[in-house]
DNA sequence: TGTTTTCTGGAACTTTTGTTGGATTAAGCG
DNA sequence: CGCTTAATCCAACAAAAGTTCCAGAAAACA
């Protein structure tokens, strides 16, 4: 395995024989494209580490909206929270693209805590970092509006969606971000539109650009539209 | 101190010995009614013990409104995640009456850990359960509609908010039932207003009484008004 | 290549939430 | 007890978000 295992918060640090130890704890489970990995409220999955593909982690309310709460590519974990305290799953996960992971049970996690105390102290400051995130996310939802939200995913999320969503161009769909931000499919629309006709974003072909980092960052600041400044 | 460290969940399980210890490294503080007791984004305040009184944990803002994450009352802890990892705090906190806490400052926090494994992995346990908490939330806000939000505070909340409001009346104002849905004043009159003619609460005088718990629960669940069923 | 499917654009409309302002009622206090 | 302050009620309005619907454009694929 070609993996750096330092790049992941969790392993960080260990001892190449607790490396050995986690490495064979973990089964590899191996993912077609559209497979779920698997469902909120179930029985705990154990811990997983992305090895290749996509992840979407996400929530589904009664009336069927989408909720995204990740998008994972390889070197990520999920499920750290069931898997440590051993509770349901707090969410669904699917194989967005054929995808491979890295599983580690509930049982055996605790086992390696309890042996390897860096494993141990690394899971505070992960789920510290983790809850850091949710709060972030949790502010988001109640006080932004969706256009400053949507400006918030152009600037900040381009590291994260790497080439699904760039300084430049989306590989999201509409749809995609509509449930990463929590709405739908035509309030995206929209609320681009605006963005693209305020000159906060340009469209070239099929892809669209951040024209004007400034107006995004004021946007997503104060949820207020930046005064229209002339383009030169 | 008549306190009973047990029923903290970071304490549970530890010795005689090392609850002292903790005990040593923690220092009291006082907080009159209204007193900040510390500010978002501020240097890592350490980890709070409330021993006495009511605290509110909240954020704010850029318009100034308010979002009332919680409302702890004695033997509650706060702002984990800053003690843990030294960041700045993720939140404001604020005594709402006269109160009182221990407080264990970050450094402190790191070498109790160190020197007592039952409590880092107590910790541990704790962050997962914090993260739980906020995955909830965050899911409230994004798919509940007001009325649903406030059909769960009066159901759900009824245990952790105890004699503010109860099975029974409340205690907490309009306005601070807004801070805690993350809406206005008048959206949560509108809302009561709502539950009320809907025959899902009832009105004693000044207090609110819950007239139909299955009515609330469905609310909660499915976001819509349970069809009008005549009242016996 | 043509055909099917998926994605996008955009208008018109509904519902929900947020805002403003004034009238009424209750609570706190000297 | 009267006065002041705080909390509530309610209506009317504005703005944002969600819904419905359909027409085009682009991609996928056979």
């Amino acid at each position: 395995m070609g993996i750096d295992w330092n790049t992941i918060p969790y392993f960080r640090g260990l001892d190449p024989c607790g490396l050995k130890r986690i490495q064979a704890a973990g089964r590899q489970h191996v993912y077609q494209a559209g497979a779920t990995i698997f469902n909120e409220g179930e029985a705990c999955a154990g811990f997983y580490v992305v090895l290749d593909g996509l992840v979407r982690i996400y929530r589904m309310n009664a009336e069927g909206r989408l909720h995204t709460l990740s998008l994972l590519r390889p070197l990520s974990t999920f499920n750290e929270v069931a898997a440590v305290d051993g509770g349901p799953n707090p969410f669904n996960a699917v194989a967005v693209t054929n995808a491979e992971a890295l599983v580690i049970s509930h049982d055996r996690l605790l086992n390696l805590m309890a042996a390897e105390r860096v494993l141990l102290s690394n899971t505070v400051q992960a789920l510290a970092h983790l809850n850091r995130e949710y709060i972030e996310r949790l502010e988001d939802m109640t006080f932004r509006s969706i256009p400053s939200r949507l400006a918030k995913l152009f600037l900040y999320e381009s590291t994260a969606y790497a080439d699904q969503i760039a300084e430049a161009p989306t590989q999201l769909t509409q749809e995609e971000i509509a449930a990463v931000l929590g709405t739908t499919r035509e309030v995206v629309g929209r609320a681009l539109r605006g963005l693209l006709n305020a000159g906060l974003l340009k469209k070239r072909g099929r892809h669209v650009y951040i024209a004007d980092r400034r107006g995004l960052e004021w946007l997503a600041e104060t949820n207020t539209m930046p005064e229209r400044v002339p383009n030169r």
